[in-house]
DNA sequence: TAGTTACGGGACGCTAG
DNA sequence: TAGCGTCCCGTAA
């Protein structure tokens, strides 16, 4: 039998600390198994003795490690908490050092080995017990009510349900909502929104899922919930297990919100996909299910309605819910299944508990690196008989200088190349052995930056070398889930010791990183260029190149790119060679061959990529959320025709058409900018820009995103821009023809020669007004 | 209770003239 | 009103 465990909860008691271990078994049963550990404290030998304490409530127990200057260290217990907090606050007063102070308790217990994440056979892998819900509201945002709530579970049919709440119902349809036949789900029907939701709970503590997850789950519908519940005093918990709820809402656009209910997690789907790296156009429910299963929301808006008046989502439920609310009770039904079936096919769940179960990381830190590198890190560490400093005072060491950006020549070419080091900071880590603990002086290994380790395998190696194996065998065994969680973990190390809030920050040990990849990226653009090609560009991990030459298909130039990879990693491993006698972990690969190829600038380019056959943009303005869909499609346009071979006067036609369409009002819907609001509206002092303006337009603004247009008086937020039209206020055309429309597209025309302003006329106006 | 730096570019708002 | 530094956002990696 297998055990997995999902939750831990920590209580501080008199005495001890106990510690609430919930375990999911093969069969999706919680089992809670409880420990209990003493008090204790680490300091030196030294200062023990010096301090000399008589007292029958510290005990000196015989754990013994040494310090990073290789000085004795004592575990100290303490038979009750008061006494630990007195003798805390002494050592304090004295300056003396502690070690891993701040470690949490069931952090310890996982890295002594006193538990296991996960005890279960090979290839065995832990399900949690999930339950996927959304719910719809009514009103505005300071009186909503909720109408229906829908869940969906792979594992009981039973709880596909929809509870709807009848007094929310127009009274003319209601007969035919009742009488009306749901083929995928169960329709609940009860009075109001108090039984609602006692209904719903009642359900969900019957049920007794493991994991509740969600779109956006935690910051809207459980925030509704937990408000509407404490309107009904109904208590705010969703499992019969004893404890508390916890619950932090992300406050003043800082940090994630999170909930948990005993032995229940609830994981917002949207956080997890960003989380594991796992990118999309945007995070809308419906873009992720037209992607990933080829399925999509209910749509629930009328044809004509899909203007600016009614993109406000609560209006086009109310809508909805007056004349068609079977629509909505299925629309509210399909958020949580394709909620749950993106989970499942994407498996997020899977990799969530893969990356706890090889970090031997609790489910709920995962997505922390520090907390993963520190439980890995720490383990290997005692191993050795060593113990880590204490982290409260984060470290004040200077920034970390970064990667190397080369700096492009701007224009168009054709046949460029694209190689990636593969996992660079990992695979710099390993080949030089860069360790937070084995930095030294006198050792042989010098980093570009002076600081020098020692060739003896240190933690940081072996535990990247371990990771790296597992994840070649995983590769082999075709576990994709396993080989990505793998992959984030190793990657996320450099993060934690860049970080001033690990307890492994070590600038000179990031920087160690960070210039022997600065060092590596320069010599291998001077070695291309030694070979006669052209390295037009490159950044922190990647180079591209031009051979110079012309290729006759699409076979030589595959040929000509794994030649290219061929060579660059010879030259990396003499690279190496030159630096120590470590094996070389460091692998350059072919990745991308742009047929047609355009760059801006640094961190800006398009390119139609031969070997997946797709057009990408990066960094560019297609692909920025703050430009309006006009000068987005605009864009994208352009460069389809430009690489299309376009002539000039069709690129000239091209424009002046939009430009046109754009006066005729036939492109009205597209001229939304959406930005978000990064602090209080208060504090924008300093300048106010046109996003803050049509906040600041609102009686009241809450939330972060403002939606807003530019009309010739002003940026307008889209709430208001009905009315004001009606007023007989215009768009500001001109406005989105000057900096959307010649905005996305003056880099790309320059390189033809082609002027926009000169194209649709306004420059020679311009010229003309001067003698007037 | 917390992964990092590098970068472009629009809009604002001050200064000089 | 041109020029320029700064704020602000979203992005690459």
């Amino acid at each position: 039998m297998s055990k997995f465990i999902f939750s831990i909860e920590k209580q501080e008691l008199e005495d001890k600390v106990n510690l609430k271990y919930y375990c999911v078994d093969d069969k999706t049963n919680t089992i809670i198994e409880e420990s209990s550990k003493n008090y204790v404290l680490y300091i030196k030998k030294e200062d023990f003795d010096l301090i000399n304490i008589k007292s029958d409530s510290i005990i000196l127990t015989n754990k013994e490690y040494s310090n990073k200057n290789n000085e004795k260290v004592v575990e100290i217990e303490f038979k009750n908490k008061e006494i630990y907090d007195y003798f805390k606050e002494k050592l304090r007063d004295a300056k003396i050092e502690t070690y891993e102070e701040d470690l949490p308790y069931e952090h310890s217990e996982l890295i002594s080995g006193e538990k296991n994440i996960f005890e279960g056979k090979k290839g065995e892998h832990p399900k949690l017990k999930t339950l996927s819900v959304d719910i719809e509201t009514i009103g505005d945002v300071e009186n909503q009510e909720i109408v229906l709530i829908s869940s969906h579970s792979f594992d009981s049919e039973e709880m596909n349900l929809v509870y709807i709440s009848k007094s929310a119902m127009p009274e003319d349809k209601l007969s035919l909502i009742v009488n009306h036949k749901y083929e995928e789900f169960k329709p609940v029907f009860v009075e109001n929104e108090k039984e609602l939701l006692e209904k719903f709970k009642e359900d969900v503590l019957e049920f007794s899922p493991q994991l509740i997850i969600g779109w956006n789950v935690i910051d809207f519908d459980f925030k509704v919930i937990k408000q509407a519940m404490k309107k009904y005093d109904i208590e705010f918990k969703l499992s019969t297990f004893e404890g508390n709820t916890k619950m932090r809402i992300a406050r003043d656009f800082f940090g994630k919100s999170n909930l948990s209910f005993p032995g229940l997690l609830v994981f917002d789907i949207i956080q997890i996909l960003k989380t594991n790296f796992i990118t999309f156009e945007d995070y809308k429910l419906n873009t992720v299910a037209k992607e990933v299963l080829k399925d999509e929301k209910i749509d629930l808006e009328d044809e004509g309605d899909a203007d600016l008046g009614i993109k406000n989502k609560i209006h086009a439920i109310e809508n909805m819910l007056q004349k068609d609310p079977i629509r909505l009770i299925e629309y509210n039904y399909k958020d949580s299944l394709l909620t749950s079936k993106i989970c499942e096919k994407l498996e997020l769940i899977d990799l969530m508990i893969q990356r706890s179960i090889t970090t031997n990381t609790p489910l709920l830190k995962v997505q922390s690196p520090i907390a993963t590198l520190d439980i890995m890190y720490l383990e290997q560490l005692h191993k050795r008989g060593f113990i880590a400093p204490s982290n409260f005072n984060f470290s004040e060491m200077g920034a970390i200088e970064g990667a190397f950006v080369k700096d492009p020549t701007p224009g168009f070419y054709n046949d460029v190349f694209v190689l990636d080091f593969k996992s660079l900071y990992p695979s710099i880590m390993v080949t030089f052995n860069i360790d937070p603990f084995s930095v030294g002086e006198n050792s042989e290994i010098e980093a570009p930056n002076g600081a020098k380790f020692d060739s003896n395998d240190g933690i940081m190696a072996s535990l990247i070398e371990m990771l790296l194996e597992q994840r070649d065998l995983a590769k082999k065994e075709k576990n994709q889930i396993k080989a990505h969680a793998l992959k984030i973990t190793m990657n996320s190390f450099y993060g934690a010791i860049a970080s001033p809030k690990s307890r492994f920050h070590n600038r000179d040990v990031g920087e160690a990183i960070t210039s022997f990849g600065r060092e590596l990226m320069s010599e291998t653009i001077k070695y291309i260029e030694s070979k006669g090609y052209i390295g037009i560009y490159g950044d922190t991990d990647s180079v591209f190149v031009s051979s110079g030459n012309k290729f006759a298909s699409l076979d030589e130039k595959t040929q000509f790119g794994s030649k290219l990879e061929q060579e660059i990693n010879n030259f990396v491993a003499t690279y190496v060679a030159k630096k120590t006698n470590r094996e070389s972990k460091l692998i350059i690969e072919f990745e991308k061959l742009f047929s047609q190829f355009f760059i801006a600038s640094k961190k800006r380019y398009t390119g139609f990529d031969e070997l997946s056959s797709k057009l990408t943009f990066t960094g560019m303005e297609a692909i920025r959320g703050d430009w309006t869909t006009l000068a987005q499609e605009f864009q994208v346009e352009l460069v389809k025709l430009i690489f299309k071979g376009a002539k000039e006067e069709e690129l000239k036609k091209f424009i002046l058409e939009e430009v046109k369409k754009l006066e005729s009002g036939a492109y009205d819907s597209k001229l939304v900018y959406t930005k978000k609001i990064t602090k209080p509206l208060v504090e924008y002092t300093k300048t106010t820009p046109p996003h803050v303006k049509a906040a600041r337009e609102l009686d009241e603004f809450s939330g972060k995103i403002v939606k807003y247009v530019m009309l010739e008086s002003g940026p307008t937020h889209v709430s208001l821009v009905t009315k004001r039209l009606e007023r007989g206020e215009k768009y500001d055309y001109k406005h989105y023809i000057e900096k959307q429309l010649d905005g996305v597209s003056d880099d790309l025309l320059e390189h033809l020669n082609i002027d926009f302003k000169e194209v649709i006329g306004s420059k020679k106006q311009k010229n003309l007004s001067q003698f007037f």
